[in-house]
RNA sequence: GUGCCCGUAGCUCAAUCGGAUAGAGCACCAGCCUUCUAAGCUGGGGGUUACAGGUUCGAUUCCUGUCGGGCACGCCA
């Protein structure tokens, strides 16, 4: 065995237990996959197997008894001190000191790829995230998201897939000609003509801020004949019947007439410059993207037109009321779904099966949507298009993430979008950093509902997580400078002396990371790092209040600083995935 | 009204997809710096896992019902 190249042990042992149970003929039919689980309780030993319990049944034999039948036909392993039947009739396997000592070298010889495994294989995976529509700033509730997709994202690439990150932009839709009216509204003020602002248009700031670069840039070029906003059309006429989405439509459907061309010029404007802000926020909140996929573009490209014709040849559509509809209820949605209206406009479901066949076509073979949980009606007609068309719609997964709420002073803050008042993804990060937000964004589980507390994720405290393990890291890093040798010496010291029932703990919370990497892609689950993170840092707070590890016996300070330089490598691959600084002093 | 998610310590949340005595942080109380960073450590009190049944060796987890909360139910995106 060489340092560079350690087994999993929890692989390896369900390897054994493999081999053990096809060695035993009476168990063969019954055998299911085999678990293996950390055990909470040292008394436990390290690992615990519940096979004999899970095969009790079907073979109508007393668990205890399998237990023993199992553990005799054990192969023998060297890493391995003993194995004892417990309890109802869990197997627990302790391992050698010798083994959790050496692992030691394979961390430091791995370095930043410690933790990293093979279980995607270099299958290609595809995660869209985000999504928003590029009408206005990110707020808190996006960061979530955001968060969650980048440290997924991460996480995925280094169980070995190769991921590819996407942004969906919505350019095409109706939210953006709002934006559009509602900037050439504020530009037009700016010209001293003054048109009552529907209370329904986006009423943020940045709006303003883009009628004045306008403005500056081109003066009145873009006023044309405003007068006809308000014409006196039938339509207009009976305006107080309409109701104020319907206004709305008027009014931007009679600004696309006065604009001409040049509805382009501001709707391509805005576009870009709230896609750019878009791009540049999530930059700075360490998130970045290979793909931005434009919605319109789909459109252009025909491939709008190309699905539903898809569908159409599969016989999943019929005409009713003037539209087109598929018939997702074959797919277990409960009702059909119109894809095409009775003004022949294609739907945004349309351009999303359109968008969802396209992801298929570009041949990955795992693609993850991560959405809000306001979309989980929704997920029935994605998948029930898929199936349509005859794809393999297990493919496609989404997680569900649960929307954020915000508390400041104790008091939840406001999130209503369109009328502006909202807490930003910038404010926040400007307010708390950038760290403590990612970190606490992933401090739950994504399907669970969070409560973001500003106070507490500002504090540059104890109560703040992320300091808390940036502070383990930065205290390694301050042992190791004062002790002024190279930490690549250290990579095959003698660690027998690491015997202390705190070194040997920790030693297995390092082995630990990996499986806890792996569980965390397996299961989409950021937030295991995080709580990994913190429980290895605890650890190390305990020992470093516990032991000192410049000490001049040289042996033991060698194995304490190659314990310790471990730690660090390990808290420092971690935040990475995280996307949290791991800083070398605070 | 129908569907999905959820209910765990005073508060915010875990619990390796059915495992052994349900764990952390915050808050509260009592201690620890002339020695590697006190943004730290040590100890303490805190629970009928919303409630009532059921399934089995074993339930916070699975099933049914009740109560309470969130979200979704457009020819919006």
């Amino acid at each position: 065995m060489t340092s560079t190249d350690f087994p999993n042990f929890k692989t390896h042992f369900i390897g054994l237990f493999q081999q053990a149970s096809n060695a035993i003929r009476s168990l063969e039919a019954a055998v299911v996959d085999i678990e293996l689980t950390r055990t909470k309780q040292a008394s436990h030993g390290d690992y615990s197997c519940n096979l004999a319990m899970q095969l009790a049944k079907p073979l109508h034999k007393s668990p205890r008894e399998i237990a023993q039948l199992l553990v005799n036909a054990l192969p023998p392993s060297p890493y391995l001190e003993k194995v004892e039947v417990a309890g109802a009739g869990f197997i627990n396997l302790f391992l050698k000191n010798s083994a959790k000592q050496q692992f030691l070298h394979y961390i430091l010889h791995s370095k930043n790829t410690f933790g990293n495994c093979t279980l995607g294989q270099g299958k290609r995976i595809q995660v869209e995230f985000v999504s928003a529509n590029p009408t206005g700033p990110l707020h808190v509730g996006h960061g979530r998201g955001a968060a969650i997709g980048a440290s997924l994202s991460n996480i995925l690439a280094a169980a070995g897939f190769d991921v590819s990150r996407e942004f969906y932009v919505n350019d095409a839709g109706r939210q953006m000609d709002i934006l559009t009216l509602s900037t050439w509204l504020r530009y037009l003020e700016l010209n001293h003509i003054h048109i009552p602002f529907p209370q329904n248009a986006y009423q943020g700031e940045y709006v303003k801020t883009m009628a004045q670069q306008i403005f500056q840039a081109h003066a009145q070029r873009y006023v044309h004949q405003p007068e006809l906003l308000l014409d006196s059309s039938p339509e207009a006429v009976l305006a107080a019947e309409m109701n104020i989405d319907e206004q709305l439509d008027k009014l931007i459907a009679n600004t696309k007439k006065i604009l001409g061309q040049d509805y382009a010029y501001i709707h391509n404007f805005v576009l870009t410059e709230q896609l750019g802000d878009c791009r540049n926020d999530l930059m700075e909140f360490g998130v970045e993207f290979d793909t931005w996929f434009s919605e319109q573009s789909l459109f252009d490209n025909g491939l709008v037109a190309h699905a539903i014709e898809l569908l159409e040849k599969k016989h999943h559509l019929y005409q009713q009321d003037g539209a087109t509809w598929f018939r997702s209820t074959d797919f277990g949605d409960e009702k059909d779904r119109v894809v095409q209206r009775e003004n022949g406009q294609f739907t945004y479901f349309a351009s999303d099966i359109a968008y969802h066949l396209n992801k298929f076509e570009r041949g990955f073979d795992q693609v993850i949507n991560i959405w809000g949980a306001d979309h989980h009606g929704y997920i029935p007609r994605v998948k029930g298009a898929l199936h349509a068309l005859d794809l393999d719609a297990e493919k496609l997964q989404i997680a569900l993430v649960q929307f954020a709420v915000l508390y400041r002073n104790g008091k939840k803050a406001p999130m209503s979008t369109r009328s502006g008042e909202f807490v930003t993804l910038r404010e926040l990060r400007q307010e708390v950093g950038k760290d403590a937000a990612r970190f606490f964004y992933v401090m739950r589980k994504s399907d669970q509902h969070l409560d973001f507390d500003m106070d507490l994720a500002k504090s540059q405290s104890n109560e703040n997580p992320v300091y808390y393990v940036q502070y383990a890291h930065a205290r390694v890093c301050s042992v190791l400078t004062q002790w002024d040798g190279n930490v690549d010496d250290l990579q095959d010291v003698n660690a027998d002396i690491l015997s202390s029932p705190a070194e040997l703990a920790l030693l297995q919370k390092l082995i630990d990371f990996p499986d806890t990497l792996e569980m965390a892609a397996k299961e989409f689950s950021p937030h295991l790092i995080a709580f990994y993170l913190r429980e290895l840092a605890s650890e190390f707070h305990s020992y470093y209040n516990s032991t000192r590890f410049l000490v001049p016996e040289i042996s033991l300070q060698h194995a304490r600083l190659a314990l310790i330089a471990s730690i660090r490598q390990t808290l420092s691959n971690g935040l990475l995935l995280l996307d949290v600084s791991a800083p070398d002093k605070m």
